[in-house]
RNA sequence: GGGCGAUUGGCUCAGUGGUUAGAGCACGCGGUUCACAUCCGCGGGGUCACUGGUUCGAAUCCAGUAUCGCCCACCA
């Protein structure tokens, strides 16, 4: 299958191959070929370890829009899928990362008609059928250079399963789902008050429609009463209403007042004349006027104004529509027809004026709603169309968070999700767009409806038995979401029995961006309950957004948009999924600069340069192609017990930080464990016994191996964060004969425990060789100079110091004599003396004035803070509430601290002789 | 109008009751230490937005305030 084997052929311990720094692009590359030569992204691959006793994991890709490049919102989310997976992958499940793209209906059009535009066409002259080929081959395109996106940032997800919202089997999935929705009674037909947008020519969903603010005018108008004596207006007798769109006053069927307004009560019950048309209406009284805006009368004008629809279901009043699909004025609006209802709204305001029914005009902030796609202004209309019925599905979608069997990271959003799904309105499916799934209804000449999940509709109509050729399809398409929302089961197969589905379904985790929380989630949640019967993810983890170094959302039309393309190229995809993960708190928002780039390349970069070094260090007698051995435990050293613990504390943070979706805690853990750790401390304590000619091969040997087996645990814990790099230095390191040739399925490290004493013992001396190079710095002793050094230990510490004395002296850059400990009081005059926790060190420089003054003035400053620590920490212990009341082990604690500040600070005082 | 989030060093952010609040970047000083200058060593820098409360103990919990941001909502 691939170029190598199941299996490593030994080990490769040489750093002749590797370059001095990480150079990504190329490298990368390949490594992706490499992964694919190996089948090992597909879960069933030939390539795949997975242990078929695990449970699969599965992560269905939220599928990106088809209409463009992806931008660094998206390489986040494949960043923290991918992380997800390789790691689920691991620790050996079958895991599937199942990519996919959205034919983003309502978004393609948007962007399709635009290029168009520009070749002097459009939708209509096209005509539905050439309009959609050309449609075709726009995403043909677009698709490629999206799919090449998430290779080039190392995605692992199962190529072979690719699927797309417009594919057959989608489709296959929409018209059943449809079907059954309609035969379970939730799918429904009927003429509401929509959400239309005249620029798209489409109704929009609720959330499709954004609020506004925008400064508009409210008009004061009046009407003229009814006499009931003779039918006609009255001169005299009026009643004022607001407006701030006074063209819908060709619309108006009432006005309504508060029930208890006594300004008004009079006159509920008469009749007014609507100007222009001349129609009389009624005055009606009802609790949703609000008496203190405006007049405390308001028109209604229930065709265009969901409050006023609302209201005149109640009172039974005639809806009269005025708009047609361009929102110009239609047959209904008299003298006004065919102009735009801005410019009706001007007309009609210089009318009122001419008549003198203009009262008054003023300023008036509102929020008006625009299409979320176009900007335009949406209007509010009646229309026949389908929805779909919400309430029975939030129940049971309510149902799965609030018993948990689905959770949402961060919790806090289950209290949005709560309120939203409670509140929730029925969802209108309707599209007038052609480019997205037809919906699967037929009428027949005698209106009857019939729905049909078969690839050629009805054989005939439901109702009256009409002949299939007499039927009619509907024209409109789904909402681009419904097909979205069948996602996490249509991609596995579903409406079908598939192998995948009762594999793989329900999935693992749903990741996504926060804002899609309503349009997407909470859809597949409520459609997954509802068609499969069972919750179709147990988490929802929502990323936050990336927004630029200003902290403004990304946009094409702000232009701050960052093209992860580029960004990969300057830095490598290893570095911008360090980046965008280091960044990752669940729910929260993240800015993102290019100098985040640079730690995560460094960092490539570093652990590439300490296996380099390792390599590089192979004893002589360890054979080059030898296979991976764990080291002797008997020649251990009190480094590499230290080194090993540290490993296994940096394998236990990983997985706590894992298991709590703490991904940014992962880089954080990994960056402090390999850097400041393993290199700093462990790299150049163990430099020591390696360069050690003098020692036996045996303890040398270990030393190597200790640090050959941390590395390679260190790979494999970052792979899921950083797969290129880690990958390419699996393959320079030794592996054992079972260990796979790809880290991708290699085992997740497992811990063989801490060593407590190793960590504390080591950690004293490296506080002891901080402080010395903190003194000699502050001395002012060239750094290049080798100072005596006389080193006291208390007993207990006295065998561990002089072993590791020869790391002391390279660390601290001293010559060392280590003293009894009986004798350890014995400074020399001038010495620069070092006191940290039980041990104790005192520096000869070289005899100089200056050099002690500056020296006896830094003890007395860290007498100074050691004895304001001292004098808290007396206070602490002696208060009878803090040892009566706190926990016994945080008494002993402060105890053992107060004993420490103790020692030290007598310590400095006889340094200083006072 | 309701809800949520943020507020910690110059910048970007960790840190949900326990000694002396951390990191990266930036900054200052020093460095030809044989893995790495994409580096090494040392350092300066924070009354944890504000006010009050709970507690032996608060950046952390509670109440309120302020500023910024987001979500939801049919005052025409």
């Amino acid at each position: 299958m691939g170029e190598r084997q199941a299996t490593t052929d030994g080990g490769r311990a040489s750093s002749d191959a590797l370059p001095k720094a990480y150079v990504p692009a190329d490298v990368e590359s390949a490594i992706y070929q490499r992964w694919l030569a190996a089948d090992v992204f597909a879960p069933d691959g030939a390539g795949s370890r997975a242990n078929p006793a695990l449970p699969p994991f599965t992560i269905i890709q939220p599928p990106p829009n088809i209409t463009g490049s992806l931008h660094l919102g998206h390489a986040q989310r494949t960043a923290v899928e991918d992380l997800l997976i390789r790691h689920a992958r691991m620790r050996g499940r079958a895991a599937l990362f199942l990519p996919g793209v959205d034919h983003a209906s309502i978004a393609a059009q948007y962007v399709l008609d635009r290029i168009i535009a520009t070749e002097g066409e459009s939708r209509e002259s096209l005509g539905r059928e050439r309009y959609l080929e050309r449609m075709w081959t726009f995403i043909n395109a677009t698709r490629e250079v999206m799919l090449g996106q998430q290779r080039r940032l190392g995605a692992s997800t199962d190529w072979s399963r690719l699927r797309f919202t417009m594919d057959d089997g989608s489709a296959k999935a929409v018209r059943v789902a449809f079907e059954r929705l309609y035969r379970d009674g939730l799918a429904y037909r009927t003429e509401a008050l929509i959400n239309w947008c005249p620029g798209c020519r489409t109704s929009v969903s609720d959330l499709e429609t954004i609020p506004t603010p925008e400064t508009g005018t409210l008009w004061t108008l009046r009407y003229h009463l009814i006499d009931p004596a003779t039918g006609e207006p009255s001169a005299t007798e009026t009643v004022s209403v607001a407006t701030t769109r006074p063209e819908t006053i060709l619309g108006d069927t009432a006005v309504a007042v508060h029930p208890e307004d006594e300004r008004f009560a009079a006159i509920v019950g008469r009749q007014v004349r609507i100007p222009f048309v001349g129609r009389d209406v009624p005055i009606v009284a009802d609790d949703a006027v609000d008496r203190a805006f405006g007049t405390g009368a308001v028109k209604i004008t229930p065709a265009h104004d969901q409050a006023d629809y609302e209201l005149a279901k109640r009172h039974d009043l005639p809806m009269i529509t005025v708009l047609d699909d361009a929102a110009a004025i239609n047959e209904a609006g008299d003298g006004y027809v065919g102009l735009d209802r801005l410019a009706a709204r001007a007309t009609i305001v210089a009318d009122l004026d001419a008549r003198g029914d203009l009262v008054g005009s003023r300023p008036h902030e509102m929020l008006i709603g625009r299409c979320q796609r176009s900007n335009d202004v949406i209007e509010p209309r009646l229309k026949t169309q389908w929805f779909l019925s919400m309430q029975p599905l939030a129940e049971r979608a309510l149902a799965a968070t609030r018993e948990g069997r689905t959770r949402i990271v961060p919790a806090r959003f289950e209290a949005v999700w709560e309120h939203w799904l409670t509140n929730i309105r029925d969802w209108n499916l309707s599209r007038q767009l052609w480019w997205g799934h037809r919906i699967p209804a037929w009428y027949c000449p005698d209106g009857h409806v019939s729905v049909s999940s078969e690839v050629g509709g009805p054989a005939a109509c439901a109702v009256c038995r009409r002949p299939a050729a007499e039927l009619v399809q509907e024209s409109d398409i789904f909402d681009t979401w419904f097909s979205s929302g069948l996602w996490p089961f249509s991609t596995l197969g579903w409406p079908d029995d598939t192998a995948d589905l009762n594999r793989y379904y329900p999935t693992s985790v749903m990741e996504t961006g926060h804002d899609i929380l309503f349009f997407w989630v909470a859809r597949m949640m409520m459609l997954g309950l509802h068609l499969t019967n069972v919750e179709p993810f147990h988490t929802i983890y929502l990323s936050g957004l990336i927004r630029d170094e200003r902290g403004q959302r990304m946009s094409k039309t702000k232009g701050n948009v960052v093209d992860p393309l580029v960004v990969m190229d300057e830095a490598g995809a290893d570095a911008l999924r360090f980046a965008v993960i280091h960044g990752a708190t669940p729910g929260q928002d993240q800015k993102f600069g290019p100098q985040k780039l640079d730690t995560g390349r460094n960092f490539a970069n570093k652990l590439w340069n300490a296996t380099r070094f390792v390599l590089g260090a192979r004893p002589a007698s360890i054979p080059a192609d030898a296979a991976r051995q764990a080291p002797d435990p008997a020649a251990l050293g009190p480094v590499e017990r230290w080194i090993r613990s540290r490993t296994a504390a940096s394998i236990d943070a990983v997985d706590a930080a894992i298991a709590d979706y703490q991904l940014a805690e992962v880089t954080r853990a990994l960056y402090d464990g390999i850097w400041s750790e393993f290199c700093d401390w462990g790299l150049e304590l163990a430099k020591v016994r390696l360069a050690d000619a003098a020692l036996p091969p045996a303890a040398r040997e270990a030393t190597w191996w200790t640090l050959v087996e941390s590395l390679e645990v260190f790979v494999r814990l970052l792979h899921p964060v950083m797969p290129f790099v880690t990958e390419a230095l699996w393959s320079a390191l030794p592996h054992r004969p079972d260990d796979p040739a790809l880290v991708i399925v290699a085992a997740w490290p497992s811990t063989a425990g801490r060593d407590r004493a190793a960590e504390a013992g080591v950690e004293a001396i490296l506080d002891l060789v901080r402080r010395i190079r903190n003194v000699r710095v502050e001395a002012g002793v060239p750094a290049a100079a080798w100072l005596d050094a006389r080193i006291a230990a208390p007993g207990d510490a006295n065998a561990l110091v002089a072993e590791l004395l020869p790391q002391i002296e390279r660390l601290a850059r001293v010559r060392a004599t280590l003293l009894d400990a009986d004798k350890a009081k014995a400074d020399a005059p001038g010495a620069l003396s070092v006191v940290v926790g039980r041990l104790q060190a005192s520096l000869e420089p070289h005899a100089d004035p200056a050099v002690e003054a500056r020296e006896r003035e830094r003890l007395s400053r860290e007498l100074e803070v050691v004895e304001g620590r001292l004098a808290a920490a007396r206070a602490r212990v002696t208060d009878p509430a803090f040892i009566g009341k706190a926990p016994p082990a945080i008494v002993e604690g402060a105890r053992r601290s107060a004993a420490d500040l103790e020692a030290q600070a007598a310590s400095l005082r006889e340094k200083l002789g006072t």
